[in-house]
Formats: C-alpha cells, structure tokens, sequence
DNA sequence: AAATATTTGTACAGAACTGTCAAGATAATA
DNA sequence: TATTATCTTGACAGTTCTGTACAAATATTT
C-alpha cells in the first residue's frame, strides 16, 4: 500500500521553527533540519519562501500575532474586576505559555533592529495591560510603574530561571502568591 | 618612530568576548572578530586557547566568577540591617550592571548543559542571597518564595525590557520603589 | 482526466567559518 | 644580550550551511 504523504503549508514550517527558536535560538533554525523534522526536503521549503531571511521576518510575524495577541482578543476578560483580571491573565500567560518564546526572541532582538521593533511593541502591550490592573486599583506614579514591570518582567523569564514553573503545583503557587502585588 | 605592540594575555580575549556574548549571543563570538577588534591577527588566538571550544569554557567560568561573586565576596554587606541591605544589593547590582549578560548566558544555556549548570548554580546563588533577606524580615514559605523570584527574576532581565532601565533617573527609582517589597 | 500546486532528486557554486602548519618577527624578561 | 613568550603571515584543508537550477514525480483541485 502506497502512503500518500500531505502536503503542507507555510504554517507547518513556521510552527517547527518556532519550537526550534524557543528551544536553542534562532541561529539554530536551519533550513536543512527543520525539512528534516518535517519529512521533506530541503527544496520545498524554497517553494514557500524565498530565502531564510524573509523567512525568518514571517516567522517574527507569526509569533508577534499568534502568541501575543490572545489575551487582548479575548472580551469577556476586559469585564472582570481588576483582581480577577489579574488572575486570569496569569492563568492565560502560564498555561499557554506564552512567555515560552520570549527569551530566544529577546535574545534575537540584539541583533536585529526588525525584531527589536516588535519586540517593543509587544512589551508595550503587556506593560499597558497589566498597567490598566494596577491604575483601577488606584495605584499612581512609581508604584504604578514597578508593579508593572515586576509582573512583565518576572513573567518574561521565569520559565527559564524556575525549573518548577511550569509544573502544576508551581502555577498554583503563582497565581495566588502574586496577589499580594494587588494591595496597599 | 616605531610602535611597540601591546601584548595580551588571556583576559583581553575573554573580555572582548563577554562583551560581544552580551550584545548579540555566543554564536557571534568568531575568533576572526575578535582577533580584528583586539588588533590582532587570527593565529594569536590559538597561542592562548586550544581551540573555540574551550575558549568559551573558559569564558563561561569568567563570566561566573567574575560577574556573579562581587556582592557574595563583599564583607561589609553582610552586616548590614536586610532593610539596608536589600537596598545595598540592587545599587551595585544596578551600577555594575550585573545582569547585562544574563540574557545572553541565558540563552547559551538552552543549548549547552555545561552553561545550564553553571545558570543553575548562579541563580540559586541569587535566590539564596535575596531568600536571605526576606528571611531576616520574617517572611517564610510561599510569601518568602514569590518575594524571592520576583527580585531575582526581574533584575534578570530588566535591562532587555525596560530601555530606561540603565539611566540614572531610572536607577533611583527602582532602588527606592521596589522597598515596598519588604514591608508586609 | 486535465490542469495546477507542491515536492523531490541531484548537482553545483559560494560564503563564512574553524583549525593546522611552519618559518620568521617582535616584545618582554632575565 | 640572550632567552623565552607572544604574535604575524600566508597558505591550505575541511565543515556546514545557503541559495540556484531544472527536470521529473506526486498530490490536489477543477
């Protein structure tokens, strides 16, 4: 019996490019391996893209869209009160793992003024979010401005400094401890 | 009239090369830049080191040492009162921009075990010192673990995220607002 | 079944590195 | 000054990766 293999599309090369980026950094994407991961060769990969740069700007793309931008899109969040909010966007952030890319992608940045941009962009985002919380509870000023940046800026790397922090037990410990960030 | 060259030991090369590990990753350590940026030609490097590989061990045990023990070594902060010293750590923590590498090393480590251990050993250094502190104010269990993470964490990266993080405006300002931490 | 879209195979050229060799030059030290 | 330590020059071999080309094969859609 004969296998008819699928063909794919752009999505699928971004998606194990990702996982390559998030793993080892992007100097480890290559082209070879991830035809390889993906059972093809390494010509189809230049029916979709035409070289590795433009390539990697798609990527930059996808990951800005379909990483970051889940929290903003999701209404029913912006009706809660602001300590559930809070909550819940931890929740989001932690089991989707969103901030799983976020040290290979800061790392790019260094060397890439086009990801740099995003990467502004994008942390400007979750600071202005987070922010929203702490301004409905009244808080203004430096104390407004250090506990958005210790919630962004905790979160952007504690998966890579905390070995538990993906563990079950760990999200829990999370979620609830940071609460304290909330009061007076 | 002639120009005497200089010559190097071992430390101008590790240094130059901390430097170019911290603005744009390991895989941008070529001993070819190096070489040129010391004013030196590519073979001098293969009278120091025996080839890249070991050159980068040696730079990682640089990093650690040189970059990880100033507040550990430092006497005169153990004797401070935790309000003090809390305070003490972030200054110098904050002037000698002792995180500037971390993203960096970071990122190294994801894909080399011998630089995850070293990252291990160093933060639990960190979490061990700040913990220290919390400890001596009373705080215990999940309390003392989250205050811990946050201090450490976000040191870890703020200079990546925060574009004013390295400003004297900004120093001042994380110094004296992230004390509310101590307080219950 | 025909037309179109996607993938393979093989081969080749070139860029950007690392590492090696060896003879000779220059600086530092005794 | 003599000796040892450090560095240069230039050349070469080897690796790993990118990008190109094109004909043939296979899947998908109409």
């Amino acid at each position: 019996m004969k296998i008819k293999k699928k063909r794919l599309g752009k999505k699928q090369w971004l998606a194990i490019a990702l996982e390559v980026l998030a793993e080892s950094g992007v100097e480890e994407i290559k082209i070879e391996r991830l035809a390889e991961a993906l059972g093809m060769s390494r010509n189809g990969f230049y029916y979709h893209f035409h070289n590795r740069d433009h390539f990697l700007e798609e990527l930059l793309d996808y990951w800005e869209h379909d990483y970051t931008r889940v929290i903003s899109s999701d209404t029913t969040i912006q009706q809660l009160s602001p300590e559930d909010r809070f909550e819940k966007v931890i929740e989001i952030v932690q089991e989707n793992k969103l901030s799983k890319y976020d040290l290979a992608i800061m790392s790019w940045a260094k060397k890439d003024q086009r990801v740099k941009k995003v990467v502004e962009r994008v942390f400007a985002l979750r600071l202005d979010f987070v922010g929203k919380i702490f301004e409905e509870l009244g808080f203004t000023g430096d104390e407004l401005e250090v506990r958005k940046r210790l919630v962004v800026g905790y979160h952007a790397n504690a998966g890579d400094i905390f070995d538990d922090y993906y563990s079950a037990k760990s999200k829990q410990f999370h979620v609830r401890e940071l609460k304290f960030l909330l009061k007076r």
